[in-house]
DNA sequence: GTCTGCTCTTGACTTATGTCAAGAAATGTA
DNA sequence: TACATTTCTTGACATAAGTCAAGAGCAGAC
């Protein structure tokens, strides 16, 4: 097979994408973490973290061939592996079962997006914050609070006196 | 062709699957509308509406073939046809370009999603209330107000007093 | 018609979360 | 080392939205 895939290494708060920008890869994050966000005058709003293993594309200008409406952002150091758009095509048009497999992916992600959702609507400040601590230490370990708290929309100082009630009730 | 799909036609406030049960079908909805929604004690979630024209099915529940988490309930009486989960699987064997459909489909809703959680996010319930008026006038029309407050996030009381302020700067 | 329930409206009050600002802690840099 | 910068914590206060409850409007049943 011909190479179609290409490595990619980013620093700290570099962008791989924003707005108005054309998406023309998908990204295969190996090391680090990306974020989709954008922000208003207001509000910083934070639509997915892709670490290790996860798939990263501002998915609306990727299949679309949109002008992106959202920045994909390093959050950390980020390696991996990108492909570009018309290899991505060529792929599935040589193995259709690839289609199969790709909406599984998206599949995927349309889930956990309506759980994502469902956290927002259904779970206090509180209890959005525990279900992080259980499901993304490894976020909180490397995010700072600002991301992790644009993620779970609320404000930075919310976030921190959530995590206090959560050590004093954990005993500690 | 053999025939792989058939009419179903449900009185307002059927259920066309409950928590528990196995999603075997995705509907396609020819008049009226379904949605999925669940309920906790204190609340009730509603994640879809789907009216003319739109598919209607559990989503996770008929892919993973999992019981059931939501509720597919029909808001006014519903009909259309339906395709049960085999022909679906079959009819994407035999013809792959129908997995591309799909896929669009799929990645349709995951827009939707993404959407949606970003009007609950960035919107306040007045704003929220604005846009829904503008997009859905239909279903403002025909379903109750506790449904419209669900979906958008706020208590029925809170949709009433928003709705007048809109009437009021409506100057009406 | 007149009951019987719903649904919607509205006001008084409560509550969760945001806002702001000051200081403490951590981190980077000369 | 000290200095500058950013991040996190915390308290006082503001605000949006929820809760509750009473009443008005309507629709269906008899």
């Amino acid at each position: 097979m011909e190479k179609a895939a290409a490595p990619f290494d980013y620093a700290t708060n570099a962008h791989l994408l924003i707005p108005s920008m054309m998406q023309e890869k998908i990204y295969f994050v190996g090391e680090g973490v990306v974020m989709s966000h954008y922000k208003t005058k207001t509000k910083q709003f934070v639509n997915w973290f892709a670490a290790a293993g996860d798939f990263a594309t501002a998915v609306e200008s990727f299949h679309y061939q949109r002008p992106s409406r959202e920045y994909l952002t390093a959050c950390t150091r980020v390696r991996g592996m990108s492909i570009m758009k018309i290899e991505y095509d060529n792929l599935i048009q040589k193995f259709p079962s690839l289609a199969i497999l790709v909406r599984k992916v998206t599949l995927h992600y349309l889930l956990q997006s309506q759980l994502r959702l469902h956290n927002v609507i259904m779970f206090d400040t509180y209890e959005r914050y525990c279900l992080f601590v259980e499901e993304r230490p490894d976020l909180l370990r490397d995010l700072p609070d600002k991301l992790i708290a644009a993620y779970l929309n609320m404000d930075p100082a919310t976030l921190s006196k959530v995590r206090k009630k959560y050590r004093d009730r954990a005993g500690r």
